[in-house]
DNA sequence: TCTGGGGTCCTATGCCTT
DNA sequence: TCTGAAGGCATAGGACCC
């Protein structure tokens, strides 16, 4: 059996750990630079908010509703994730960290265990130890756990926050009730599709015949649909490197000058090689994108992309700035309102441990030069070592207008208890 | 004025080689 | 030497997740 443990409303939850003043009331995270809502409590929820409204739009409704708006605030969340699942490393060694908010965990050898109750001293112990409350879902397979926890998460007085399905009985009741644009990996377009064939729950779903789903779908909705009928096709996965690092933003503005582009590019590469060289890795491709603002129907759109492949894996910041500078140059069109760059790199290799080529490696010279950078910016913190290409006057900040204190992770905005 | 960001995986396509 | 089929690979783009 797996048990998939879900927080509610994370980032809501986490405000609330630290702030009593947000208990019981409605509570809306924003996105960076505040741009539209990501988490809501409960009570922001039954007033009608919907996710990824546009923070904008919604001021007067903010106020109307005295819905407490927060910024998101990542190290907080971060920190508090982490010690969730710290504490579900105690209740079996088979945990898989999905994301931020929840986890899987397998139940080997846990045939004699009374699975509800086990379910509860898990809730019971992170709200205990943490504050953030949980939903627990207990099931034969990853997607079935999904459902039940979604049931756990609906009704909380009759399932006391944890359904387990452990029997055939159970399991078409679930599906019967699960509506299909609720059923994990199924998302816009693929409703769409099933809705013609009245597909409307995830039952109707498994009467589809496999050989039409093979046809019309990939190799994912097979398995799911395996999955729905208690057959596990998706297994614990063991923690993998990453394959990519990203840092792609949209601007406070647009720009259309090639200038400015090119310094954020060169930041946001900056940025990806700070966070390679923090994972000890190395990169030998970089991929630039660019796009112009897609709300903006009247005005001409571009959206584009480029790779460069380098002919030895590296982690200097030098090297990944100027590739990715030189290809959003050669992409960039004139006339064109940008909003939104970004550097992806991958092709990810340990940087210890990666094959050298023979004529073409890395300039010796870069690597203690990046260990100071990354020394004297750990030191120095906001005031960081910049590139010459980079925003040297600090010109572009991100709008946070509702941060609360990283309470977990600094030191001087720890809480204070008068 | 102001509509997020970081990931993974799959497929279609085109080119090259066998 | 020509030609078509088939497989491998890289790339771009889409769909999905949180």
């Amino acid at each position: 059996m797996l048990a998939l443990v879900d927080c509610n409303n994370f980032y809501a939850s986490c405000e609330r750990v630290f702030d009593p003043n947000l208990r019981n009331k409605p509570v809306a995270i924003l996105s960076n630079n505040d741009g539209c809502v990501i988490s809501r409590s409960d009570e922001a929820k039954a007033i009608g908010l919907p996710m990824g409204a546009p923070a904008f739009k919604y001021k007067q409704f903010f106020k109307k509703h005295n819905i407490y708006v927060r910024s998101s605030n990542y190290p907080l969340y971060g920190d508090m994730s982490a010690r969730v699942m710290s504490i579900l490393n105690q209740f079996t060694p088979d945990v898989e960290i999905y994301s931020i908010d929840e986890a899987f965990l397998q139940f080997k050898g846990f045939e004699n265990y009374d699975l509800p109750s086990y379910g509860n001293i898990i809730r019971q112990r992170i709200l205990k130890w943490t504050g953030i409350p949980t939903s627990v879902g207990i099931a034969p397979t990853k997607s079935l756990a999904k459902v039940a926890n979604k049931i756990a998460r609906k009704y909380p007085k009759q399932t006391n926050g944890v359904y387990v399905i452990d029997s055939d009985k159970k399991r078409i009741k679930a599906l019967k009730w699960i509506k299909i644009e609720d059923v994990w990996g199924i998302g816009r377009s693929l409703q769409k599709q099933l809705k013609i064939k009245n597909v409307k729950t995830g039952y109707d779903f498994i009467q589809l015949p496999d050989e039409w789903i093979r046809k019309n779908f990939s190799i994912i909705e097979w398995k799911l649909k395996k999955e729905l009928e208690g057959t596990l096709s998706f297994k614990l996965e063991a923690p993998k490197s990453k394959q990519s690092i990203a840092t792609t933003r949209s601007f406070e503005t647009t720009f259309s000058d090639i200038d400015n582009i090119k310094e954020r590019v060169s930041t946001f590469a900056t940025s990806c090689a700070e966070k390679l060289r923090k994972q000890n890795s190395s990169c030998y491709i970089i991929h630039v994108l660019l796009r112009s603002d897609w709300h903006k129907k009247d005005l001409p759109q571009h959206r584009t992309s480029k790779s460069v492949i380098l002919s030895y894996p590296t982690d200097s910041t030098l090297v990944i700035s100027k590739a990715a500078v030189q290809a959003v140059t050669s992409i960039f069109k004139s006339g064109i309102k940008y909003k939104r760059a970004g550097v992806i790199i991958t092709g990810l290799v340990p940087t210890n441990n990666h094959q050298l080529n023979l004529f073409n490696n890395e300039n010796p010279k870069h690597k203690p030069l990046m260990q100071v950078l990354d020394s004297l910016n750990t030191k120095y913190g906001d005031y960081k070592i910049k590139l010459a290409n980079q925003d040297l006057k600090q010109t572009w900040k991100m709008r946070q207008e509702h941060l609360s204190p990283r309470y977990t992770t600094k030191i001087n905005e720890i809480i204070h208890i008068k």
